[in-house]
DNA sequence: TACCGACAAAGTGTATACAGTTTTAGGCTA
DNA sequence: TAGCCTAAAACTGTATACACTTTGTCGGTA
C-alpha cells in the first residue's frame, strides 16, 4: 500500500503543517499538490486521507481538505487523556523497569539537553515529544506506544502554535526530574512529577488562547 | 470524501469480519470486492485502506489485504492501555458527573439487560462496548470516546474469538454494580470494580488460548 | 446600488486503463 | 519422482479520463 511514496508525502506536508508553512485553515487543493510533488492525484488524495486520520487536516465531502486548527477545547482534551495514559504508564514503568530502561531514558535525556543547547527548534519538539513515546516503548507496549505518538502529533500544531519560548527547556528540566524519581523508584513522586508536568505543558498552551490565528486563504505557489 | 458509499462498504466488511463470515488470515482481494459491491476498485482500495488504520484488516506491499488476527500479546496491550484510561475516566467521572449523566448510565445498563435476555448476540457485545464509550461522551471527552471507540473495535476480533458464553452477562453484571458505585460517589469502590471489570473481560479472553484458528484460504464467493 | 440567477471555471468523486510485481502452473532435467 | 526454471495468469500500484458538485463572476432587474 505505502510504497513509500505515499509516505513521503505525508511526512513532507506534516513537517510543512507542524511548521506552519501551512497555516491552518489552508485549502490542499489536490492538482496542486500532485503537480508539485511530480505525481497523480491518486497517491496525493492517499496522503490527504493519511493526514486526516492524523487529524492533521480535515475532509469536507465535495469541497476538499483544509489543515486542521484543533480547538482549545480539543486540546484539553487530548492532555485529558494523555494524564490517564502516562499516569498508569509511569506507574508501570516505577514498577518493572529494568535499569538498562532507566539508562535509556537518560541517554534520551542527554540528547535532548543537546537538542535545546544548539538551538534545534524542530529536534527539540520531537525529542521532547519521543521522551513519553520512549517511556511506552521501553514497557514494551507498542499499542500504547503508537497511541500517544498519535496524540503527540496531533497536538503539534497546537504546541508550536502556543508554545511559549521558555516552555522548551522547562519541559527538558522536567523531564530530568522525572527521570530521577524513576531512578529513585519513587512511585508516588514519580507520579506526581508527569502529572504536573502535563499540567504544565498545558497551561503554557492556553496561555495566550487570544493569539488565535484566522482562517488562512491559500498556499502560496 | 466519504459520500457515504465507503462508509457501507466499510460497515459491511466490518460486520463480516467481526461476525467471522471472513476468517482471519483470509485474503481481500480488491476486484473480487469491486464486483460484489458493484463499484470499482477505486472505493474498496479506500474501505481496505480504512479498515487497515483500525486493525481489523493489514495490507502488505504489493500482497495485498488480509484479515487481521491480533495476537495475545496485542490484545493484552490494548487492555493495558484501557484500564489506564478507564481508570482515568472513572476517577473523573465520580468527581464530575451530574445526576443526569448517571442515569444516562442507568439506562444505558436497562439497554444492555434487554440485549442479553433476548440473546442478541451483535446487540449485546455493541452495547457492552457502548458502555465504556458513553462514559466518555458524558463527560464531554470526545477525544476519549473515539479513542476508546477505536480500541474496542480493535479488540473486537479477539473478543468475539474467544469470549466464552456466560462472559456476556458476567460484564453485564459487572457494569451494573460500577453503575451503582458511581451513584454512590465512592471513587475508590468504582475505580477498583472498574479495574477489576476489564481484568476479568481480558481474563475470559486468555483463557482458551490454543482455539487460535488457523491461516484460512479464500473467501467464499 | 443591492440582490438574484445563470453560466463558466475550478475542484472533487469515481471509473478505467496500463505498468509492475507476485503467484501459480507446466514442463524440463537430474 | 523431486526439484527447479520459465512463462502465463492474477493481482496490486499508479496514472489518466470523465462525471458531478461547488464556487466565483458577470449581467440583469427591482
Amino acid at each position: 500500500m505505502d510504497s513509500t511514496t505515499t509516505g513521503f508525502i505525508v511526512e513532507t506536508l506534516t513537517r510543512s503543517i507542524v511548521e506552519h508553512r501551512l497555516q491552518p485553515g489552508a485549502k490542499l487543493v489536490e492538482q496542486t499538490l500532485a503537480d508539485q510533488f511530480g505525481v497523480s492525484r491518486t497517491l496525493i488524495r492517499q496522503a490527504l486521507f493519511k493526514l486526516s486520520q492524523n487529524r492533521l487536516i480535515h475532509m469536507e465531502p465535495a469541497r476538499g481538505a483544509f489543515v486542521a486548527a484543533p480547538s482549545i477545547a480539543e486540546a484539553q482534551q487530548v492532555f485529558a487523556v494523555r494524564r490517564m495514559l502516562e499516569a498508569g504508564m509511569t506507574r508501570a514503568f516505577v514498577r518493572t523497569a529494568t535499569q538498562e530502561d532507566i539508562d535509556a531514558l537518560k541517554d534520551h535525556i542527554t540528547e535532548e539537553e543537546a537538542a535545546v543547547m544548539r538551538g534545534d527548534v524542530p529536534g527539540r519538539t520531537t525529542l521532547l515529544g519521543d521522551f513519553h513515546v520512549r517511556m511506552a516503548q521501553l514497557m514494551g507496549n507498542e499499542v500504547l506506544a503508537h497511541l500517544l505518538m498519535d496524540l503527540l502529533s496531533r497536538c503539534a500544531l497546537i504546541t508550536l502554535m502556543y508554545q511559549s519560548a521558555g516552555a522548551a527547556e522547562h519541559s527538558h528540566e522536567e523531564h530530568r526530574v522525572i527521570v530521577n524519581a524513576l531512578q529513585a523508584r519513587d512511585e508516588t513522586l514519580a507520579l506526581r512529577l508527569m502529572d504536573d508536568h502535563l499540567q504544565h505543558v498545558e497551561a503554557s498552551l492556553m496561555l495566550a488562547p487570544t493569539t488565535v490565528i484566522p482562517a488562512a486563504t491559500a498556499t502560496p505557489t
